[in-house]
DNA sequence: TATCTTTGCTTAACAGTGTTAGATTATTTA
DNA sequence: TAAATAATCTAACACTGTTAAGCAAAGATA
């Protein structure tokens, strides 16, 4: 009666294995490239045993971003651990969100939906740059002489944009944000900054 | 010799076609719907005609992205012109870039690479919940008592979240901005957000 | 006008995708 | 050993992007 249990515990193992074959070839060939038949190649089956585990391709890019999640709740609760200001936890917690998000790029794609688009970022003409170029000289215009260097307007400028980018891709990807809350988020990080500025 | 330029004309609506069938396509049923079989059938072509007016799908995905930065730029003059005060020009053509970017979703999407990930964003289970509560309850925890309320911490939670995000996926999806400023960036800004809630 | 060439467009195909049904093999049970 | 069950594969369907070959109409040339 222990074969029962070594046999689930070999389909655990296979079950893994699919997850375990299913992040490698992202992490070689990227999302776009992950396919039931590459996984079922990696685990020496063929495509549809996949099925015996998972229900589609989804369900495994859904268990994927469920083991990501674990995996930052880890570092967090790491990152707590280290401080006891909590001012320094906190901080400490963005960082580690910060250092998960490059030391696991493939998962935070996935959990956070950021596409690596092969193709808008070329410098494919001066169009794209224009909008960046209005705004990056408008702050270096409100910004004092004094202050003005290249460094100091490059930094504002990202700011302003990962809060506003920040904000409205959360708001694209989950449905969880109110209207007021938003422009609550949006008004202030906007006049915080300026103000920061002058 | 006129008929030449009939010609051409027509080549040029239909080219205009392929892309404006894609933005419907798009809008109606979300960019994994899009193929270009699709696209061929609403303007009456069968798909290899496609390639004759643009190299590959990707071609078609990158005109309509460059004309979302052409978009977006004629919205940020307008804002400007609406002001006189640089701050508040600044400000107008934040909240231009936040207008366009829900009024022309599916542009903004191939633009900046948001995915809408049909699958992550499901209350899946509690892990997904996990780290956004612990981040949520130490911020809860720092604001001094008399400021502490559930409104008050979601705006902090979102302006944190949103600034780290944003630069992120900034980073994931060009390749221009160095480790120095990223770092700049992110200590100034959760450094600002920390001390504008005590 | 009759032939030749070019253009516009289609059909057919290739190699790949996710997914399912049916057949086949191997293992366990009686 | 025979029957029943489980594990696995083959084949197929309906898609995908993309290319090559072919056809039919229009234009140019003689």
């Amino acid at each position: 009666m222990a074969s029962k249990e070594r046999i689930l515990r070999l389909k655990d193992e296979t079950r893994n294995n699919i997850l375990a074959a299913s992040i490698d070839i992202v992490k070689e060939e990227g999302w776009q490239a992950l396919s039931m038949r590459k996984i079922a190649d990696r685990i020496e089956y063929t495509a549809p045993i996949i099925y015996e585990y998972f229900a589609n391709k989804d369900a495994i890019l859904n268990e994927l971003t469920r083991q990501g999640y674990v995996k930052l709740s880890k570092l967090m609760e790491k990152a707590i651990s280290e401080h006891t200001d909590p001012a320094k936890q906190l901080e400490a917690m963005w960082l580690a969100y910060w250092d998960f998000a490059f030391a696991e790029k493939e998962l935070y794609q996935v959990m956070y939906g950021v596409e690596v688009n092969c193709c808008a970022m070329q410098n494919m003409c001066a169009d794209i740059q224009l909008p960046m170029n209005m705004l990056w000289d408008k702050i270096e215009e409100i910004i004092p002489a004094e202050k003005r260097n290249e460094k100091y307007v490059d930094t504002k400028y990202y700011t302003f944009w990962s809060v506003v980018h920040g904000l409205i891709s959360i708001n694209m990807t989950r449905k969880l944000t109110s209207d007021e809350l938003n422009q609550q988020v949006l008004k202030d990080a906007i006049g915080g900054i300026i103000l920061s500025m002058r």
